[in-house]
RNA sequence: GCCCCGGUAGCUCAGUUGGACAGAGCGGCGGUUUCCUAAACCGUAGGUCACAGGUUCGAGUCCUGUCCGGGGCGCCA
């Protein structure tokens, strides 16, 4: 990557020039280089001198002087254009406009694989997203978990990780329980029951309309005497159902997970057992007020959190030390990636501290929480987070924008904001949205390529050399930015940084389309111009791809 | 009361581990089409970066406090 071979220099040059007594042999601050916001600053910047002036007792200009002129030397100048020392201490490097054209060529040549790299090393990493309870239809902030977790899961694939995506199914705790008693007392009152929906429970009309599944499919062989609670089938056809529809609701939204693991299949198989052994030898676990305490001042938690309720039943959070157990120590996943929501913010530090307790690294772990914002639709505000009786469901989302559209406005947000998505925009927009923006330079470009097909162009050996335009440049100088940000992303978990990369490198595009012909009564640069445009739509597909968002031929 | 997150253009949001004149999309205003898709392009207006201090060569970015909003706070998940 052009950007590690640029900070390789700026490096090289310091060392050098210590070596060469120009400067004291200081430590060199972190981050060498960064990419200016204007295009006369050079394709990239180093700040080193303005930082390492207090402890080299010397202006920056002078070290900016001293790096920039071994740089000069140490350069390859088929790569590096120009060094430039600028006030109050800069050093702008500009890349050789024939180096960049000759990246088109290698763009193609990778293919489909521009912008991946070995940065995981193949080592094994889980993202586990969303899990929402299976009592009820995926909603709208569940939407945001999913784009947000895809999106990570393709990013972090894409960077040489081995990823597998999973989804905790909650089939054991309170709340199926709470559904199973709603779903039962709905499909009682089928049958003119006079019963209630439980304290607590689920007012849905939806569970009305699986009510009436359940007596469509097996009648009243589901009902007990008044006084008796559910049958356990209630329990496990409704958590079926409802999983049937949320796998659909996915579909809708285009992800696919590669496990939905089981929360009973702890107890079952002895995980949770096994877990909390693990705990109890290693001293953390103890006996108070009837109930089983999980003791993580040892860790650094300030405060105990009940792992075994007075009643027996574990916690939600036993349950996960358990999950978690599994992950690493049986699964063996060397990273693993949870992304919840705000609602859950107050169980990552503890989980963190289970996940020491349990023996395990917890920078291993990195708990992703997204805030909850709003929807906003017509006058109408709700809270995308609570559980309550109406809410809007993420289907109806992609039902009225998109799945693209959808996808793109989730992952457009930093998961530290409080989004608002507006559905009335995001519908009436949708001519001047800026999903279609890039997916209509990708149809373009592909537009392009047809006619050069029919003409039956062979631009295989164009010459991309020919490419000097400012705005061919432009577009490659964009395309060059691909890896360095899969990169960042990777390393950040922030992929919000994808969309408006896409923007930029359709802009890009969009500005060399109407500066520069492709083709033209020129033979040789048509060639060359189909090569740049070729690349374009390889960049540009994998942007969308990334963001799982399709990349059309044609609009 | 304590903890987490946010407050940047009319709206929705970026701002690359402190760097050069604070940006984008949408919306507003004014223009561009005999020519590979006008779902495009060009120009223009719009800012006390919530507020007050502090740290330093330099702060939207770091620290302290205040205000406003969202979320959370030992036997829900």
């Amino acid at each position: 990557m052009i950007k590690h071979e640029i900070e390789a220099l700026i490096l090289g040059s310091v060392r050098a020039a210590q070596h060469a007594g120009e400067l004291p042999p200081l430590p060199v601050p972190e981050a060498p280089i960064e990419r200016p916001q204007r295009p006369d600053h050079g394709d990239y910047a180093s700040s080193l001198p303005l930082r390492m002036a207090r402890a080299a007792r010397m202006s920056p200009l002078e070290i900016a002087n001293a790096i920039a002129s071994q740089a000069r030397s140490l350069a390859e100048s088929t790569v590096v254009a120009q060094v430039e020392v600028s006030p109050p201490g800069f050093i702008n490097i500009h890349l050789s406009p024939v180096w960049l054209a000759l990246q088109v060529d290698t763009i193609i040549q990778e293919g489909a694989s521009f912008g991946s790299m070995n940065l995981g090393e193949g080592r094994s990493l889980q993202v586990e997203f969303v899990s929402a309870n299976p009592v009820g239809p995926i909603h709208i902030g569940n939407g945001r978990g999913l784009a947000l977790g895809d999106t990570l899961a393709r990013v972090l694939s894409a960077a040489g990780y081995e990823v597998q995506r999973e989804y905790l199914v909650n089939d054991a705790g309170t709340q199926t329980e709470t559904f199973a008693a709603t779903l039962y007392a709905r499909y009682q009152q089928l049958f003119g029951r006079d019963a209630p929906v439980p304290e607590g429970g689920y007012p849905g009309e939806y569970m009305i309309d699986l009510a009436r599944r359940l007596k469509e499919e097996r009648g009243d062989s589901l009902l007990r005497p008044e006084e008796e609670a559910y049958p356990q089938e209630v329990h496990d056809l409704g958590i079926q159902m409802i999983l049937d529809g949320i796998r659909a609701d996915l579909e809708s939204i285009g992800v696919r997970y590669d496990n939905w693991f089981s929360e009973r299949s702890l107890y079952a198989g002895g995980t949770y057992e096994k877990a909390m052994t693990v705990l109890r030898e290693r001293g953390f676990v103890a006996q108070k007020e009837g109930a089983t305490w999980f003791v993580s001042t040892a860790v650094g938690e300030e405060k105990e959190n009940v792992l075994v309720r007075s009643n027996g039943a574990p916690t939600y959070f036993a349950s996960d030390i358990a999950y978690h157990y599994d992950k690493f120590v049986l699964r063996g996943f060397e990273r693993v990636i949870d992304v919840s929501g705000a609602d859950h913010q107050g169980h990552v530090p503890r989980m963190k501290a289970a996940a020491s307790a349990l023996g395990i690294d917890p920078s291993r772990l990195a708990i992703i929480v997204y805030q909850l914002g709003t929807l906003k639709r017509g006058n109408e505000v709700v809270g995308l987070g609570k559980r309550t009786g109406e809410f809007i469901t993420l289907r109806e989302v992609t039902d009225e924008v998109g799945a693209d559209a959808a996808r793109y406005n989730f992952v457009s947000r930093s998961a530290d904001s409080h989004m608002e998505f507006d559905l009335d925009l995001a519908k009436r927009q949708s001519a001047e949205n800026p999903v279609y923006y890039v997916q209509y330079a990708h149809a373009r470009i592909a537009g392009i390529l047809i006619q050069a097909g029919e003409r039956i162009i062979d631009y295989s050996s164009g010459d991309v050399s020919l490419l000097t335009h400012e705005a061919e440049l432009a577009l490659i100088r964009k395309m060059l930015r691909l890896p360095e940000l899969v990169e960042s992303m990777a390393l950040s978990l922030e992929p919000h940084a994808l969309p408006y990369y896409a923007l930029e490198l359709a802009t890009a595009f969009h500005d060399f389309y109407e500066k520069c012909r492709v083709l033209s009564d020129d033979e040789a640069l048509s060639k060359a111009r189909l090569k740049l445009v070729s690349a374009a739509k390889i960049t540009l597909a994998r942007a969308l791809d990334l963001m799982g968002m399709t990349a059309p031929e044609r609009m």
